[in-house]
DNA sequence: ACCCTTTTCTTGACTGGGTCAAGAAAAGGA
DNA sequence: TCCTTTTCTTGACCCAGTCAAGAAAAGGGT
């Protein structure tokens, strides 16, 4: 596989270097990761590695095509390996989870607004906000933690014990 | 109309003060602006006020929903008063220009992915990228300029000369 | 296999956009 | 008016990322 990456690299125009595996190994393993992640990721292979050679090999996916980088607001930049499907993100607001929807049209700009006000639109960017389920779960225990320290609180007050 | 934003800001539950009398303004004047040009503009009624007090205030306006922050990919963040209406943005990749643009449904979220990988969405934001008109015209422009000089290192490349 | 050019990585300084914390000032209800 | 609470000022700090210069590595030509 790393034979595959090396080629891949090769087809966008890139060398082949031993920090540009690593971090495509990493990417293959966590579809969004951020570049801290990836620096631990990568620092595996290549403990040596620096932060700002992750960057700059990022830099390099995204110019040449073959990663893509997005912005989730109020969180670090995300970098996946699937690229060229338009496809869109689920992003939980609770712990920044992200997972990757289908564009049912599949080519950008697979929405048009009514009115472009006059801009020539290449893409439209879709991200999904919502909870993820494990934060919907975490969310419910919590609830029902609280209603449980309320129903004590209200034992303690009225003076009962069980 | 001072009179009207404060009545605002108490009906949001937030006190009435002269730093955020000066960011309506600006807010007003400016739909779309970042945290600079707020500072700036509301320097003009309070020139002592802080970036600082503007983030506070900010912040205030957007927990009372009174304001909406957006944060297009690499740019700093902006805020908008057009609140509660889930509309869109159409922005521009050369000079960062925001045009709203109506959600066609008005109430989030207004799209729902066929597959939400078990996530509970509430809200889908939608970002138009593109090229202003102005953006567009500056293109053309430069695409002439180069023609031109293409034009010119022919001839003097082939020797020629008008 | 080796050299030479070009690209890439390392190291380290620096930036932009913002947050956090403590005390001073102002808002507004009793 | 006074008093409590909120808000603003001042200043330190932080995170994510960029920029620049030199060292190291890639890989084409011989």
């Amino acid at each position: 596989m790393d034979t595959t990456w090396a080629h891949q690299l090769r087809e966008a125009g890139l060398r082949v270097t031993r920090p540009r595996l690593s971090v495509l190994g990493v990417l293959a393993d966590h579809p969004h990761a951020d570049a801290e992640t990836i620096v631990n990721g990568a620092r595996e292979q290549h403990p040596s590695l620096s932060p700002q050679a992750v960057y700059g090999v990022l830099k390099a996916f995204v110019a040449a095509g073959i990663a893509r980088r997005i912005e989730p607001a109020g969180a670090p930049a995300l970098f996946e390996l699937r690229v060229g499907d338009n496809h869109h993100h689920l992003v939980c607001r609770s712990c920044g989870a992200v997972a990757d929807v289908d564009c049912t049209v599949g080519a950008a700009p697979c929405l048009i607004p009514s009115d472009t006000a006059g801009f020539v639109i290449d893409e439209a960017e879709v991200v999904f906000w919502g909870l993820c389920r494990q934060c919907q779960d975490r969310a419910r225990q919590v609830a029902a933690g609280a209603e449980a320290v309320q129903y004590e609180q209200q034992e303690i007050r009225g003076g009962a014990r069980a």
